[in-house]
This record gives C-alpha cells, structure tokens and sequence, in this order.
DNA sequence: CGATACATTGAACAAATTCAAAGCTGGTGG
DNA sequence: CCACCAGCTTTGAATTTGTTCAATGTATCG
C-alpha cells in the first residue's frame, strides 16, 4: 500500500507519538469505482479522510433517485458530522472513480484531535467547507430554478459540457436530462449560447446568462 | 445594558486580558421583533452572538417568498460561516421577538479565536450545529414532500399547532397555508389524527403517521 | 356587533418529471 | 467499409406536486 499518514496535510502537526497511536487505529482501505463507503442512515464507527479518486455524497429520494450533493477530492474529510454527533449518516458515499481512503477509529483518536490546536484548526476548515457546500445546495436546490441552474453551470464552469456527456450533468445539477436537453435548446435559440459539434459553448451575450440567474 | 460578556457561555474560556480586547472591540446591540440584523447578500464586517431573543435565519426566493431555514435562541453564534470565508451572507437575519446580539469587529479578534483551545472547541461546536440545522433543512426541503413534512411535525412537535397558528406553521415548513389545511384534513380524514377546537392533536395512529414520513 | 384576520375549498396554473417514441452517434465485428 | 447496436439526446404528451387565485366560511376580539 503506497498510502502514508505522513503524506495527509491534516495531520502533519501530529507529533511522532501521536502519529504512532493514529496509525494503531486507522487503516488504508482502497475502492473501486461505484463501491459505497457508507450508506445513508448507516451508523458511523469510522471517521474518513479521502486520500485518493473521486467520492460523491448524495441522497436517496422516496423514489429511488438520488439526489447529487458533492463530489469530494483529496484531501478532504468525510463523515465528521455524523462521527462528532453520533448519528446515522445524512448521506451516502461512492467512489466515482478507483480511489482510497483512511479509516480512523473516531472515538479512540477523539482526545488527541481535539486537544491539538493544528487539528483543531483543520476541523473548523473542515467544518466550515461543509456548511459553505451545503449552503450551496441549499441555494442550488431551493432558490434557483433548473434553467437558472444551467446558466450558473454554464456560465462557471462550460468546459465539463466538453468533457462529461450531458447525461451525467443533469445528475451532477440534478435536473432530468430531458430538461437539461429543452434548456440547452432555448438556450440556443435565445442566441444566448451556441455549441459546436465537439459539445464546446460558446457564451454569445454573457449578460443575458448571468440574468438568469443572478439576484434570484 | 443588561448583557455582559460574562454571562456568555462561549467566552468563559478567555483570561481577563481577552475579554478586555473583546470589550473594545464588540458592542450590544438591542432589536425590536421584525427587524434585520442582516440582509443575504451582505458582506459580513461583524460576527453575532444573539443572547436574547429569537433571531430567524431566512432566504428569499425569486419569486420575494421567504424561505425558513432556522430559528436560533440563546446562546448561539451567528454568521460564522460569511466572517470566516470572507464571503456574503447566504441568508438574511430577522427578530420575531424583541432580542439583543453582541457584535463583534471579527477581524480584530481572528487570532484570539482561533489560538484558544476553548474557544476552538466552542467554534467546532457550533459549525458542527450549522452542518446539522443545514443538513436537515436539505432533508426536510429535498427528500419530504409535504405530507411528509406536516406528518413529521406532528409527530414530533404536535404541541406546536396549540401555540402559534397553522398559518405560522405553515411558514416555518415552507409549504402554504391551503397545502398545509389540506394535508390535515386528510389525516383527520384517514383517522391517523383528531384535531380539538382548541387546536389539542391526538395522534390516532402513530404507526401511519411515521410510515408518511419515515425511510422516504 | 362588526371588522379583521385566519381557515377552507375548488379551480386554474406552473414547473418540472415521467413516459414513450423517434433520432443520432460512435464504436465494433463481420 | 459499413451495418448494426447500445447508449445518448431530443421531442411531445401526460402526469405529478404543489402554489396561486378567488370565493366563501368561521373565529376572535375590540
């Protein structure tokens, strides 16, 4: 296993000790892609830190869909709510791609992570990066519409249309395809965008982007 | 002015020296209820900790429609996530009761906070209650439908519709008010409650009632 | 008692998903 | 080389879930 905990910014405050008694409890786990590292609900024992790949987190809905809330790249943290507050997970974890991460037994490593002033910072960034990515979603979901949502990818970030299939970026909005299909068409239409034949954008009035869904 | 620094939990932790930069650097503020502390989209200059009343944290859709995200009482702090990052407020702030915060000059105080192990402990605490509140909020808004969300209430809150009017209610859910008369006449329908004219639930069959809202 | 707020009900509307069918596209094997 | 198939995309129609609008009914409280 080429994984080191001496290679995880989060812990390079560790002293030698410290690092001796976080290595006694936690292990390097690898995923393939589309394995689960916790489910929805699942109670947690283990805290996470992604090391390696692509993890997205989402929610189930009543019928079955799921509900995209982020993709996490390492570094990052995974699963401290659910450790800190001892309750089921509010979400479910799975490698996009092949990946690994750090398994640590939470409530034996508990003392040293909170009385480490390093740490202690890395949790409240942590922390912090959390409520900033669910404020999003909650902006995302509950305030913009799905056209709105498309023009904000668009106008952010127009180079995924060139490099993942538009399939997978209604999931990644959650948006059906067909209503991303209807939007990229108006969108079109309206002479606000146009998309050549190797799904590259062009943003032909900026502006009339950014109105769909800037203010609200 | 009733209020100290003394009396506020969160700052036990700091020496006499602390809590005198604090003093010349924060100041109590009072509030009538319905008045804004702030606004989304704000940029944030100063950190709040309410000590009395009950502060409502909102968004505002497209549409001018208020969007409930939390109520907080005493003692919590507030807008941590916009001083912190630096970044606008993503939602806006109102008294529904008359109330008071202390503001604080974040800036001013940044390493104070951050280099005291209490205070650290304080500030995880409370981004940790933000991950939580946000987390349900996306549950409650993205996962339940409305039946869902009006059945959860009773079940867990059914001394509520005694207090405050469904009208009230209805806003703190975020449905509307005719959804949320609908939704109870069809329980009171489907005998899964009973509804006194003094507003009493009795809760007629719990199971049906759990099963509206529990798994999804 | 009467004004004002709150609750209920039905009908129209809105936004997006779902379902179904048809059109493309790009890679593979014959 | 091209015919085919599987997986995307597109389009239209139906459906779903809730809000909005309007009217009426019911409390409540000076």
């Amino acid at each position: 296993m080429p994984y080191s905990l001496k290679d995880i910014p989060f812990f390079s405050a560790l002293d030698d000790q410290a690092l001796k008694r976080l290595e006694r409890i936690s292990y390097f786990k690898t995923y393939n892609a589309g394995e689960l590292v916790f489910y929805e609900g699942d109670m947690p024992t283990k805290l996470y830190i992604l090391v390696d790949g692509v993890l997205r987190l989402y929610k189930t809905d009543s019928k079955g869909h799921e509900i995209y809330i982020h993709q996490f790249t390492p570094t990052s943290m995974v699963g401290e709510l659910a450790n800190f507050e001892q309750i089921p997970f509010p979400a479910s974890a799975r490698f996009i791609t092949k990946g690994a991460v750090l398994k640590i037994e939470f409530k034996d490593m508990e003392e040293d992570f909170f009385k480490n002033p390093e740490i202690s910072m890395q949790i409240i960034k942590s922390l912090t990066r959390k409520v900033k990515i669910l404020s999003n979603v909650i902006h995302h979901e509950m305030i913009l519409t799905s056209e709105a949502k498309v023009a904000k990818l668009i106008d952010e970030n127009a180079e995924i249309f060139e490099k993942i299939k538009n399939n997978q970026i209604a999931q990644i909005i959650n948006v059906s395809a067909e209503t991303l299909s209807r939007t990229l068409t108006k969108l079109k239409h309206n002479k606000i965008i146009s998309i050549d034949d190797k799904y590259v954008i062009t943003i032909l009035d900026r502006d009339a982007l950014k109105k769909l869904y800037i203010d609200l």
